[in-house]
DNA sequence: CTGAAAGCGCTTACAG
DNA sequence: CTGAAAGCGCTTACAG
């Protein structure tokens, strides 16, 4: 590959000005960019990224980790709808992506931190949703822009963040079940000690609170986001046959088709005796048998909203700041009765 | 940030000596390592990876870039498994992902090129569907490695690449409907531009000859990988009422739901009356009534033994070389009666 | 085992 | 508008 240099040779320049002719902004006279745009072309020149890089350190890239070993990961609608967020706005703003493995809770923090420390990207977006309060401090202690897609801890008021409505959402949904009448509502979450569902947790109490509804402690389950989790749900949550419940928030749809089908093993009618709502309204949901009434999440617009505030930050050469709650939508289908 | 001089200077060691102690290979006395080590974690040193790159002309980066603005890219199960397998062999391998946008067919080209010939990469990934001998020659032009998803034109027999049984696995499932019973095969394509798409078409008409059975020219239809264009094949294809087809197989599983609504609202019977094999074992088929039988392509394993020729030969410092050739397997479900 | 120097391929402040 | 020089932060062949 020739470089710079040979351009400049061949062009009877200095090669400071084959550079000026490429990074675009110098004044160059006409003549002199001429020739050197020839001499380039004649000699299939295009300028070393990683060069450039260096020398103005930026990267023109954005980082981003995910844990690609968890089961499901792939299968879920979230990972899909992030990278489509991220790279929307990074395309258009001339950007690309750093993607990185990790394999595991821990590792997504180790990784992240070295993309940060070893400068190979001039901002991260973090999806962690278990980050303490040390691993925030660590990663906000490089000057690297980074932006959190969820909840950093309280103490971390300083961090620029996009989310969804977690809470309220789920609030919303335990509010909708209840004016439908029922009055022993079952939550089964994915991971217990992920925020994501910490936070639907609290929304379902705050809804059965609203609508004046007591909470039965076996009425909570996790089934860790997967289609077997949901079906153990449905045993575990039904143990005492008068306070078994009347309707199911489940916070995906795989755990959701669980429940469906252990509902149905039970001779339990989905949703004459029994109503369910999942979460994340994954493509699956619309072909059900009943159509599965689903909270839809904006992961898509999360993402393109995180990645222009880190954008913004990179360019403005200052920390990202602010942060936004992107709301959620009930997408009503036939498993719960009107 | 601190630099190697940094440490060089607290350690009381020349900045060489602080790169030989970070970059691993190289003889180093327990003493001075320590030296440098303590001086390095006082000043919260890490090699900077881009003067690295520059330096070793290695960027531990292999570089891909998707359609993000195509309608479906995301929704399609093709995407993740595409992700998941590059991650996963980049993850174990110590490599990222350099993931680029681009907004079409001509633009997928425009930016591997750019990926290339900035040398941001050490190999790339190409999956584009619609290579021609033009474009493949300028990818090649290029000494940094690459691997293609799909088969290359035949004129360049000299590109490594992995891709699925697209006409074989065709050809498999038409030989299992005509097995069946069916004489009136309909074949519902995406995009006919698409090489995928061609290479099931010839399966398609390979194994229709092979059982002997006439092929009508409007049993041929594309629904470009969208459910709606399943639904209008359906139309498109029954215009002849004594010639309509009582089989139906779909490039991708969109189509094939299209393809099963258009059926219904006509009152035809799947699998009673009609035969239906989607193709991409995508979530919603297990979920669907009937169950869709469907062609799962192994996209996964596809885009692994892609990064791994890429690797081995980045590695190796020589050009990929190699190709291999996955098979698809049918997942039988209700859609097609026994 | 360690130092001094040159180099990777660009950019840009400084002169003129 | 263009040149000459120094610098971005590493690596590594060459000495010793």
């Amino acid at each position: 590959m020739s470089t710079i240099r040979d351009v400049a040779a061949r062009a009877e320049v200095h090669p400071s000005t084959v550079s000026r002719v490429f990074s675009g902004n110098a004044q160059i006279s006409d003549a002199t960019r001429q020739r050197v745009l020839l001499a380039a072309q004649a000699l299939n020149f295009q300028p070393n990224a990683i060069a450039r890089s260096l020398s103005v350190r930026r990267t023109k890239t954005i980082g981003v980790i995910v844990p690609h070993v968890f089961d499901g990961y792939f299968a879920d609608s979230f990972f899909p709808q992030l990278m489509a967020g991220l790279l929307e706005v990074s395309y258009a703003r001339g950007y690309r992506l750093l993607v990185g493995g990790c394999n595991g809770y821990q590792d997504e923090h180790v990784q992240a931190l070295d993309i940060l420390a070893s400068r190979q990207a001039d901002g991260i977006v973090v999806t962690s949703s278990r980050l303490d309060v040390d691993t925030v401090g660590a990663l906000q202690r490089h000057k690297t822009p980074l932006v959190l897609i969820g909840h950093p801890p309280a103490q971390h008021a300083d961090v620029a963040w996009v989310d969804a409505d977690n809470c309220a959402a789920t609030r919303r949904v335990i509010g909708y079940l209840a004016g439908k009448g029922h009055r022993r509502i079952a939550y089964v979450g994915g991971d217990p000690d992920s925020s994501v569902v910490k936070e639907r947790l609290e929304g379902y109490r705050a809804g059965m609170a609203a609508a004046g509804l007591p909470v039965s402690e076996e009425w909570i389950d996790y089934g860790y986001f997967a289609e077997d989790g949901g079906y153990q749900a449905v045993e575990r949550t039904r143990r005492s046959a008068s306070a078994a419940p009347t309707a199911y928030y489940a916070a995906n749809d795989l755990m959701a088709i669980g429940i469906l089908r252990g509902l149905r093993e039970r001779g339990i009618d989905v949703p004459r005796q029994v109503a369910l709502v999942g979460t994340n309204d994954s493509p699956e949901a619309a072909h059900l048998t009943p159509g599965l009434t689903s909270l839809r999440v904006p992961y898509r617009a999360i993402a393109a909203a995180a990645a222009t505030l880190l954008i913004d930050a990179i360019e403005a050469g200052r920390r990202p700041a602010g942060q936004a709650l992107l709301e959620s939508c009930l997408i009503e289908r036939e498993s719960v009765e009107s």
